[in-house]
DNA sequence: TGTACATCAGTGAACGCGCGTTCACTGATGTAC
DNA sequence: TGTACATCAGTGAACGCGCGTTCACTGATGTAC
């Protein structure tokens, strides 16, 4: 890739990030591109969508908390190992203003191929712990919790708290 | 009020149910009218705006579930009665896709009554059940849950168990 | 190292679209007699 | 009961707006010599 498409696409990824960030869904294409200092053509020819855009974001960011559930697998407490790692899925989730499963993530193979890599961190970290529940009830909990908490941006104990609510009948 | 107005405000408000109810925030006046069989003037008349709209539904919603709140202060199992009532309250979040906490939804005053209204029955039903938490601490899981659960209507006892999952751990 | 040039990325005005909203006009309602 | 009329609700075409998206054109890059 020649360098300033590069740098550009680089750009543009990371003012869709703040765009995501402070408006979730309603995000203006037309308004990423102008923050990434790019025309919209510019964006166009790096993401084809809205989609694409997304799924780049989110394909990084779980590739890094992939690699931090790993890690954790060999903490010595698996019931607070298990409670770290959804503390860290619920702050990737409030990064994204609870995006993460908006209908504009419908079907993307990507998307379904992190959701896997979620689910089978999770699954390890889980029955190290104990945890009898569904992992997609655990983790849509989480992720329910981390939109919640967004809502209330001034309340920073708020996430805490209600992780610790309903963490709490776990192991 | 002429019998003509209540009428045609009637519809535009069952109207706006089912719009709010299929497409959330993303629902469109426009839409609405046209379902009601009235001009977007006539919405107008009667709602100057998205969050009038909303706020008229609301109130009534919530106005039941109060009511629902008041009469399982008499139920023999305290514990079970707040578990019942936190449910009435998802599924009533669940019928407004989410939209009970969405910016839309910012400073009205008649909606800060009927959130203090929600609160209060929910702290009178906790204090019973012996409750600890912070009150807006679990009625902001419960509507996560509802909001997370909205989003796999294919699933009909995901909420069940979300509930379940998330109230495990009071008394 | 210097230059010519093919390639491909970037530009941004312009398009069609659906939105929220308005307002001059029409017409139904209910009242006064 | 019947009628005239004042009131006020309903209409819907039209407006401006910002959106996503396109495409003919410009210009930067990197390579071949």
């Amino acid at each position: 890739m020649r360098s300033d498409a590069r740098q550009n696409r680089d750009r543009v990824l990371a003012a869709a990030r703040e765009e995501f960030t402070a408006h979730g869904a309603a995000a203006s294409l037309n308004k990423i591109a102008q923050r990434a200092g790019v025309g919209p053509g510019t964006l166009y020819r790096h993401f084809p969508s809205a989609q694409a855009l997304l799924v780049a974001i989110i394909t990084a960011d779980v590739a890094a908390l992939v690699d931090h559930g790993r890690e954790l697998l060999g903490h010595p407490s698996p019931g607070e190992a298990l409670r770290i790692w959804l503390r860290a899925v619920a702050v990737h989730a409030t990064a994204m203003r609870g995006l993460v499963a908006t209908e504009l993530l419908g079907a993307d193979p990507a998307l379904a191929e992190c959701h896997d890599r979620i689910r089978a961190v999770a699954g390890d970290l889980s029955q190290r712990a104990g945890v009898r529940d569904d992992v997609d009830d655990l983790l849509t909990v989480v992720n329910a919790v981390a939109w919640a908490s967004e809502r209330h941006p001034g309340d920073q104990g708020r996430l805490g708290r209600l992780l610790t609510l309903v963490t709490r009948g776990l192991p």
